[in-house]
DNA sequence: GACTTAATAAAATGTTTGTTTTATTATTAA
DNA sequence: TTAATAATAAAACAAACATTTTATTAAGTC
């Protein structure tokens, strides 16, 4: 019939992953994720369709291998100890050595040319954690580890907006240091 | 002796900070430059260097403009007053209609090719924004508006933290409208 | 072994990029 | 008025970009 693929699907995305989580959309060239998967021009056109659409097919692919095993806990546990297993994974990933930020919330910071899909994709990202985060305060609440007068849906901005900020604070050396105490505070703040 | 320029520096300035702090170093051309403040290439080179040294100009135009009369408070009155005044202005600043997020902060998120000067600028804000919030939390405490356990320090990070988050949570729709609870919460939690 | 199909390799395309160069214009001192 | 100086306007430059096209190669079916 045909000759047959040199190249595995799974493999030269995790590759991608990795240039384009480093780099950024606009800052990743054809040419640099040629050199960094192996295939060639044609065959990257003929898999994925195009930058915009490869990029697109990256975040799915790094949600799946980042993103959804540290939701999971809130998935499936909703309370105290799924958040504080969250916010311990984010903390101790932000603290790595060659963090990069997060691969979705980096859209929106330096650039107003973001494809349209593309901010769907944080979009629906930020939701869901949101609901994650409310449901398992809401757990808490309910099971006494949070005082009864706060407001999950507030509470649930409130950490969020942290979230977002772990995902820059781990990138300067100043403040990646820092990190482990700010998410102790804010698990603390969350009993008061 | 020679022809009078055309061109006002703190005019084109403040115009180059406009397009700068909406798409960033990498995301503006010096066309779009050239578009945006009517003086021609040539003169833009003349005045201002290149792009990246146009670049450090618009920076330090925006820390005059914008960041230099927020951090005043803090500057002059250091105490939890003079950091309610600052979070209060974030926040606002945060929720206005075509917010751009942090011009300096925005360079840490999706590119990693950022020059060197830049990154020093960058540093150098955060650097004297945690000094300053931890010289007003200092004096609340002093003044008893903080409990006397806490550590001034640490506590600068987590507001570090916060601010940094803000700066991403004003550019999506989905959380715009969470800011001015967000920033209640933390001005409470100070208070624990 | 010839034919078909699709995966490659490599060159080519047309646009945009930052920057430099050449020509022209306006201003003032002599 | 002329000469000198520097600000413009406009063209030119090489490099990088995303994408397409043309040749070439391997595989399975008849």
């Amino acid at each position: 019939m045909s000759r047959t693929k040199e190249y595995d699907r799974e493999t030269v995305l995790r590759r991608a992953v990795q240039v384009f989580w480093a780099h950024g959309l606009a800052g990743t060239s054809m040419a640099q994720l040629v050199r960094a998967t192996g295939l060639n021009t044609a065959s990257m056109y003929q898999e994925f369709g195009g930058k915009e659409q490869f990029y697109l097919a990256v975040l799915e692919a790094a949600y799946q291998m980042v993103y959804a095993p540290m939701l999971e806990p809130m998935h499936k546990q909703p309370g105290l100890v799924a958040i504080k297993l969250y916010l311990g994974k984010m903390g101790e990933y932000a603290t790595c050595k060659d963090y990069c930020g997060c691969i979705f919330l980096n859209n929106l910071a330096g650039r107003n040319d973001v494809p349209e899909p593309v901010l769907r994709q944080v979009d629906d990202l930020c939701r869901q954690i949101h609901q994650l985060l409310e449901r398992s305060l809401t757990a808490a609440q309910q099971a006494g580890d949070i005082p009864a007068g706060r407001d999950p849906k507030a509470l649930a901005s409130y950490v969020g907006c942290f979230i977002q900020g772990l995902t820059l604070f781990g990138r300067t050396a100043r403040h990646k240091s820092q990190i482990p105490g700010v998410v102790d505070q804010l698990v603390k703040s969350l009993a008061h």
